[in-house]
DNA sequence: CCTAAGAAGATACTGCCACTATCCAGTACT
DNA sequence: AGTACTGGATAGTGGCAGTATCTTCTTAGG
């Protein structure tokens, strides 16, 4: 098909999908001549994954060029998970040094603090790992405001957070051997957080409608 | 304190300051002269709260502006966590119509779906909250990709979903009568999704490195 | 008192990002 | 031959989050 069939198809302006082809997230057409090419279901099919990524997913088109990337370069199940695990970007990032507080004291409690929870989680995570940093950012910044996310605080979440990987990981694991394996691991590993946060406001919502109207039939 | 220190204690250049001041993020100091403005501690940890908001929840400065004034405008408990819930930005929200793919029946089909859920749950939120709109905008997506996001699925999460809403209600609610009820309960409502993310991606990276070595020590 | 060093507020500018539009040869159909 | 369309290169746009400049005013030090 032309690029206006693709356009018409996917929803995507055809100045968007040229934008997608320079970003290097979507393959060039199989050229027919010097200004002219055909495109096939698997543009269809990478149009919607990268609406997904970006829209649903929030990846910005430099962190879905990576994980597309991942993708692409798909191996073995375990090395395709784990490049996606890594292609995708982290929610929180240390800020550049020189911070107007250059409290080492409270980078090293928040550091110690990860570490302690993840000893007492049994996670096999170097501190060097981009999560580690950024979780740490975290506690140091909330250490800060005198937010009460001591260790013990912190244990009941990453229970939970444990829980959720396993579910991911069993469905992204699934489709072992499968074609589209790369594809769908990605969607799980990349859209799990995104669904995860709207059944999380989903369900918050609902706590606080409780509160406000106690009286009501399931108010239990 | 005069602006100057106040960005010297908070590390906030005092053109940004300056900005967030002109953007309601900031109450004005406490004019002294045409000229000359007093700064106290309030203005320090709104500061730190409005920088927590941004870097560590992810929210943009409009956001963050409703969230405080959720905050500021604080009566009830109920009412402060009513209003920093609704506050707060719904990370998946509804492409304008006339998208490119008209597929009414998708629309409703998810539509169904999230009620459904939200049915076996027994949550108590309208088909018009922004949150439900935003998970059957999400589910319609994720059908397209032919991802396996069926309700049975679903349910497993929103389970998990469900008790890290009930942890977040009773961090957010136990500051009742504190002085700092409202703020500590805007901390925890809107830096629970990203902490729970960075714990989740942490979960994650430790099963992938199980996944790729399974002969270490913690195997099982 | 005079002056230099801020301070406050208004306005303008910058850099980044994700597109979006224009331009230019080069087909393809009629 | 004429028109519509194509792929590719390049340039422009709009929004966001600051950052810088400018003007007027204040105040502490000499």
């Amino acid at each position: 098909m032309k690029i206006s069939e693709l356009s018409r198809r996917t929803g995507v302006p055809v100045a968007s999908i040229k934008y997608f082809r320079r970003e290097d997230l979507l393959p060039a057409g199989r050229a027919t001549a010097a200004t002219l090419a055909e495109y096939g279901e698997e543009h269809v099919q990478r149009l919607r994954l990268i609406k997904a990524l970006t829209t649903l997913g929030g990846l910005s088109i430099a962190a879905t060029r990576d994980v597309l990337a991942a993708v692409d370069q798909a191996e073995s199940t375990d090395k395709t998970l784990e490049a996606i695990s890594y292609a995708l970007p982290v929610p929180v990032t240390a800020a550049s040094a020189g911070d107007a507080d250059r409290d080492a004291a409270a980078e090293s409690a928040a550091e110690a603090d990860v570490a302690g929870l993840i000893a007492a989680m049994d996670w096999q995570v170097p501190s060097t790992s981009p999560h580690f940093r950024g979780l740490t950012t975290a506690l140091r910044e909330l250490r800060r405001l005198d937010a009460d996310y001591r260790p013990e605080r912190l244990v009941a979440y990453a229970e939970l957070a444990h829980s959720i990987a396993r579910l991911d990981l069993e469905r992204a694991a699934a489709f072992d051997d499968s074609p589209a394996l790369a594809e769908q691991a990605v969607i799980v590993l990349a859209l799990s957080g995104p669904m995860l946060e709207l059944l999380r406001r989903l369900a918050q919502e609902d706590q606080v409608r409780r509160r406000a109207a106690p009286d009501g039939p399931d108010a239990g």
